[in-house]
RNA sequence: GCCAGGGUGGUGUAGCCUGGUUAGCACAGGGGACUGUGGAUCCCCUAGCCCGGGUUCAAAUCCCGGCCCUGGCCCCA
């Protein structure tokens, strides 16, 4: 009689070489967020589900994993962190001295139908500032989401940015009332045809003055200098020209940081959470195993206000840790981890003096902070060997009572086959001496 | 939520179309040959038809439903 124990739709188990691989992932960017002087915050897994549906939008309400706990509340799994973070903040930081900037990496939980680098549990590194509404804001937290990439060692990726104020601006322009609709079918543009573009443009009830104008504004993609004067042409309002302005600003603060050459501007880009008041922008990397976006983030200044606290301009980003390290494996960019311990201590035969004696040795190496490891089966010697074979283990420690008697152990080099009688009380420091090589 | 293709020991697979012995093979795991010397060899053992229903004398095989996986749509990290 078997139990059917299955793992849930959409979760994964992470073994140990996953699990060394993505340590080597949050460390590389443990670190820049540090650099940068975010500190690490973390908030509980699940809240209100009220808190969620604050910021609105009905897609993300049904995709929340939410349930009533013992005690009549209605909670739900946190569906990404900006709301958490957000009520933290109003909670108890609104007095703090400003910027506050804060970095988690932490796990999240959508319920969506699982496919390519899409999870119902799934893991975001990602930063917010929050109580600075000036360019410079944005310029760091961008400069910063460019150099996590970077230091994760990814070579090929672009910046994207756009801006909702301008997308808003575009739609009553054309005098389109479902600007969310609008906005949705533009981020489209890139995976039709230009005919079936045109067509679904139509269908949505464009003439064919605003699909010139949609055509127009998709077209302003590309290189800053290249596209911000067709933005310029573009838009016409007071409001659309001082955005632009600052969209020019932020490009020269990025040249500054020196990531200029990773950013792409975009207006076509929407992104998602309906929060995003200005600038917006989202991480791609070229690759072959079907995987979009890799990470984004925006200006968020009205999020505050909504959930109760004084008016407070914020932005930040996300990098969806599921996307970003396929490709990583899959450029090969993550160092093979290391598993195998460096020595294997076999004691031969089940006498306790002899057992003991091999745990005093591999005590002794641990202490000396030797990755070391003891044979716990009870196999014999030839499985055992066999097994450190196996597992690549460069040196293998062997004590039977032959030697023991005289107070030695034999070093087996497992590579070449030699072995080397030593006293006991030497061996940690003739170990040393081998694994310094 | 919708669509397509899949699901056979831990892993990879054969068998399915054309229903019929004890569901085959390889690897992995445990033990032995071998009571102090490895990755070899040989032997033994452990372990499987996703779940439920239907058709049938008989179902891994055909049919229906569900679950899960992979990918696509939607949306997004």
């Amino acid at each position: 009689m078997k139990l059917k124990l299955e793992r849930v739709k959409g979760t994964r188990d992470l073994l140990p070489e996953e699990m060394a691989k993505r340590r080597w992932v949050f460390e590389r960017l443990r670190e820049v967020f540090e650099r940068y002087n975010f500190h690490e915050v973390l908030t509980p897994t699940f809240e209100y589900t009220e808190l969620f549906k604050l910021r609105s939008g009905e897609e993300v309400v049904e995709q929340l994993y939410a349930f009533d706990d013992k005690g009549g509340r209605n909670l739900s799994l946190r569906p990404d962190m900006t709301s958490s973070v957000a009520r933290l903040y109003v909670n108890s930081f609104q007095n703090a001295p400003k910027p506050v900037k804060w970095y988690y990496i932490a796990n999240m939980f959508r319920y969506e139908e699982p496919q390519s680098g899409r999870y119902r549990e799934f893991w975001q590194a990602g930063v917010e500032l929050l109580g600075s509404s000036r360019v410079e804001a944005d310029a760091e937290v961008i400069a910063l989401f460019v150099e996590s990439y970077l230091a994760t060692g990814l070579d090929e990726f672009t910046v994207n940015i756009g801006d909702r104020i301008l997308l808003d601006e575009f739609a009553r322009m054309l005098g389109v009332k479902d600007d969310i609709g609008l906005m949705r079918l533009i981020d489209k543009k890139d995976k039709l045809s230009e005919e079936d573009f045109v067509e679904a443009l139509k269908e949505f009830g464009l003439d064919d003055y605003g699909i010139e104008k949609v055509i127009a504004l998709i077209e302003i993609k590309g290189l800053p200098d290249e596209v911000l004067p067709k933005a310029e042409e573009l838009f016409t309002s007071r409001e659309a020209k001082v955005e632009i302005a600052r969209i020019y600003e932020l490009v020269d603060l990025l040249n500054t940081y020196g990531v200029g050459e990773r950013i792409l501007i975009d207006l076509g880009i929407a992104r998602g959470f309906d929060y995003y008041t200005s600038v917006v922008f989202e991480a791609i990397a070229p690759n072959d195993i079907g995987i979009g976006s890799i990470g984004g983030g925006g200006r968020y200044d009205n999020l505050i206000e909504v959930f109760g606290g004084k008016p407070t301009p914020a932005t930040g980003f996300a990098i969806g840790i599921e996307r970003l390290i396929p490709i990583l494996e899959w450029k090969g960019i993550i160092p093979e981890p290391k598993l195998r311990p460096d020595i294997y201590v076999i004691p031969i035969g089940k006498e306790s003096g002899v057992r003991k004696a091999a745990v005093e040795v591999v005590t002794a190496l641990r202490m000396a902070g030797v990755k070391a490891d003891i044979e716990l089966t009870g196999r014999k010697i030839g499985k055992a060997l066999d097994y450190a074979g196996r597992l690549g283990v460069p040196y293998v420690i062997i004590i039977g009572k032959r030697d023991l008697a005289e107070g030695k152990v034999t070093v087996r080099d497992m590579e070449s086959g030699e072995q080397r009688v030593v006293g006991k009380e030497r061996v940690v420091e003739e170990i040393l001496n081998l694994t310094a090589l």
